[in-house]
DNA sequence: ACAAAGTTGACTAGATTTATAGAGTAAAAT
DNA sequence: ATTTTACTCTATAAATCTAGTCAACTTTGT
């Protein structure tokens, strides 16, 4: 399960990456729109901030903005800066691999090795969808058409 | 992540899967030989028996065993039992299916709709792995190598 | 230049869940 | 009755989630 920050600031760079490039989205006004305790979310902006994914401006006009475009953006990546690893297990994840301290044997514990399969199948969900494509499952408001039906929509949205 | 429940709770199936059928296990010795907390791992085998994946017996001779055969358990089912859903966030689940109190229109929700595809990723593995499965992995030693079989597992294997 | 208003950022705190330990109770076998 | 084992209840430390207060910075109005 990935926790409420995490769902959270995926929901808040979902918002980034629907605002015109060059402007910025107010914290308060992330929040409103997403349902999201305002609080939080400034502490989520801010590891998101801390880790590269956006920047902020402080002051009027200010607010919060993609440090990069939304297609350069892989949602595994936002996972793992705010949840850590997306491997269901430490000892199964390929970023940020640690050993188990109640194995002895790793190359033979059978919950790492079925880990090591669930791993695999997350990040080959999560790591080949990028923000934008992300973004474009919500407008499409259908899941299953997703990622070549949207493209068309955005370019449509972008000149208007 | 799965919590440290989840992970006992899977290689205590282990376990008890690989004890001769008819036979018990004690608790003090699946904790022993996986290094798992005795008392943190008589509360999950409590749930899992409440549950109706084990069976108990005190008094001496008494212990744990499984209460259906291996190939009969999927490793899901255990995962679901002691963790809840294996969807990524509630809304996404199949089988305890929650509406988020944060999101207005569901099926336009950018979120929800990656983690839709996540959740049926997981769910391909753990759900077509039975605890049978799962062990042999385990007992072949090289698992990794023998299921997956390509490049990017033996790179897997080298980072450990 | 200065004050005021808008905005992010940092620090503290409480409520809830997770992870662990201890002490003792209940049932079953001998 | 004694021993062996599962089971229950309580408690503590850490992490998660949320709210509140105040500080730091940036633009705007005068």
């Amino acid at each position: 399960m990935l926790t409420k920050k995490a769902k959270y600031g995926l929901k808040a760079m979902v918002h980034l990456a629907g605002v015109r490039p060059g402007e910025t989205a107010l914290v308060a006004d992330i929040a409103a729109s997403n349902q999201i305790p305002k609080k939080f979310l400034d502490a989520i902006l801010g590891e998101l901030r801390n880790a590269g994914f956006v920047h902020s401006k402080k002051g009027k006009g200010g607010g919060y903005m993609l440090a990069r475009p939304p297609s350069d953006i892989g949602v595994g990546n936002i996972v793992r800066a705010l949840d850590g690893p997306l491997a269901p297990i430490q000892c199964a994840s390929k970023t940020v691999y640690r050993r188990c301290d109640d194995c002895t044997d790793e190359t033979r514990c059978a919950v790492r090795l079925v880990m090591l399969r669930a791993r695999e199948a997350i990040a080959e969900v999560l790591d080949k969808t990028s923000l934008e494509q992300m973004r474009e499952l919500g407008e499409s408001g259908d899941g299953v058409r997703s990622l070549v039906g949207g493209k068309a929509a955005r370019q449509a949205m972008d000149m208007a």
